[in-house]
DNA sequence: GGGTAATCGAGACGGTACGTCTTGTCTTAGG
DNA sequence: CCTAAGACAAGACGTACCGTCTCGATTACCC
């Protein structure tokens, strides 16, 4: 038996963007948990099936309402210092984590995302992988060209770079601050221990 | 109007144990987002007041049940060698979220704490926290005796170390794997710049 | 504003007869309550706005599948002998009720039209009136032809023995049985009251 | 496995109340096919589980809240007259049927019933058979007092006296008029036939 | 050791949201 | 312009849980 799947060429564009923008009103409002999606219909003045026609689950909506606001590209810059770009880069994903609605909007994503395999795959497909794609390239130019050293695993490094981010996204105790993130890459950069001393 | 604040004098020890007994087992079977207290009162054989009484949230009955079975400490080693104790606690701790019942309850705590002040405070004051200051002050000592260099935010290096787990643990991708851990302490000890050839 | 009515002409005789099967077929199968205007449009592949177009309510489309399939006449016989032609007619009525599908969709409709007077107004000119008028016309040839006694209202009579029938149809308790109307029909014609003792 | 029924000596007699009248209120003012119940829980100002925990039905609310306003006693009055007594008795049924609420929601009771089986059954227990029981009993020493005449089976007796009072109820057509019962009475009494001329 | 007060299991309660179903209208493409 | 198809707004359905409440029936403490 296969689900007989709506046809996209009968959506209405109307009713989507309705539904989108009333998603992030409400939970602009009231949070993320505590939005329903009775309330997005009845705020986008739309039927629930419609909702339900074509989003999977109310984390997929907000998904959809997140990519569509912020169509922030997750291309890398590259000058030529990847340090400096790796700054920027994630400089500018903590201000738009802690300083736009994207923040709290992302973090019930995530949180519903636990117990909903395909809302993990979906931000798995549309947010994290492109970004770990982009970051790993960046380095490998990086590793190519000398900057950065060679035999590590560039995954592991995105993760290095990455995990400060998301742990203080989504656990309590010190907030995202934007002002701080260079200072985070300059120590994955330099590392831990101490330098040998240079011979004179 | 005062709350009457119930008595823990007269709080039933068998009671909380069915209750915790019963939160593991549902969740263990169903997850964490498909327990409900209901079920939980149910399967405990216990009056849901019980649980309310007591508990302000689903997700502080797992936090109890959690910290309950896993009374693991937060102690750090120290033998004299910091990176070897990293890696030792470190992977200790990705065996303990990727190995047992823990992982999942935990991703489903952190996920409610997203949306909840009360149990956000909790898991920070009995999970987080007794890590990071134990980290840290490993870490210190490390710092005095000239293993790790001066200069660095001890707290910005817990970050450093546990971010990529938490990453690992919350995001879709590449699951948490015990084997890794060492190699991920490592990164973080050398940094990722090239090394400065060494003069002749 | 005057409604536009759809033109008889063009309408497609094919899709009519598709629906009043579709229609029949599934109240058989699950009964007239649980048979909806979308289940015949799909069952007999026809757009829903078809239906819409040509039939006000569910009710008007099994009221043509039932005139449809059985467009049994109101005639009455007229054999001379009244209380035999009701016999014979009054049976007929109760076999068609009782031994076929007209029964249980007669009985949906007979319910949908305590609440929808259109429906109710097309049951009276199609099915009621007809059979009132045409049992009218014989009672009152019997009543000239000293059959019956003069001085009683004959659409009082037509309830009488039309009454007992809907009665079973429509109540629970004893269900129509084709057997035993023909001593009712004889019981209001002699009547309840004990006759008087002729005189010797 | 046994569906597990509420314990009856828990229920809120206030929401009992609160449930009948609020349906009784809907259906006088909406009709009983738009009363929903949605709109009864609301109008009640309980739960709809409430509801459903002790009504199977719409119905079956309305049934009870009919034998609860009108608690009419399906008692025969015995006057040693029957044909007077059974004139007086169906008056009365009639003009409740006619002049109150009652009727349009018998009338919806009796729709509902044709595709409810459980509601029948209660319809049947609770309405008909009481006053089916007590015309017969009635009929019973009328016909042993001599009143009636000997032979005739009374449940067919009286089904001939309240078929056509069923029968202008629910069919569209002439209303149900309480001038006229005595009338119709009378000629269930005297028979349609034609009685033989008195020997001089 | 008897009174009394709080906790206990149980589960009904007023609510809210769920995800599904159907209604009757509207839109689109094809004949 | 009718048709098949089906998306749409609306809203009721019956279910699942929420957190509160009201019951008697145990406790466990105080006098």
């Amino acid at each position: 038996v296969t689900v007989k799947a709506p046809d996209p060429a009968r959506r209405s564009e109307r009713s989507r963007q309705a539904v989108l923008d009333a998603a992030i009103r409400l939970c602009r409002d009231r949070g993320y948990e505590r939005t329903t999606i009775e309330a997005i219909a009845a705020e986008a003045g739309v039927g629930k099936q419609t909702i339900y026609r074509w989003w999977p689950s109310k984390g997929a909506v907000i998904m959809d309402a997140l990519t569509e606001e912020s169509a922030a590209s997750a291309d890398f810059p590259d000058t030529g210092n990847v340090r400096a770009d790796l700054r920027r880069q994630m400089t500018s994903v903590v201000e738009l984590l802690a300083g736009t609605d994207f923040g709290p909007l992302y973090r019930g994503v995530i949180a519903a995302l636990q117990s909903d395999p395909e809302l993990a795959a979906t931000v798995r497909e549309r947010i994290v992988e492109p970004r770990v794609t982009a970051c790993v390239e960046r380095l490998r130019r990086a590793q190519r060209s000398g900057e950065l050293r060679r035999g590590i695993d560039l995954e592991s490094v995105v993760e290095l770079l990455y995990g400060p981010i998301y742990y203080r996204l989504l656990l309590p105790g010190r907030p995202l601050d934007p002002t701080g993130v260079g200072a985070m890459v300059d120590l994955a950069f330099a590392g831990l221990k101490r330098s040998p001393p240079r011979r004179r």
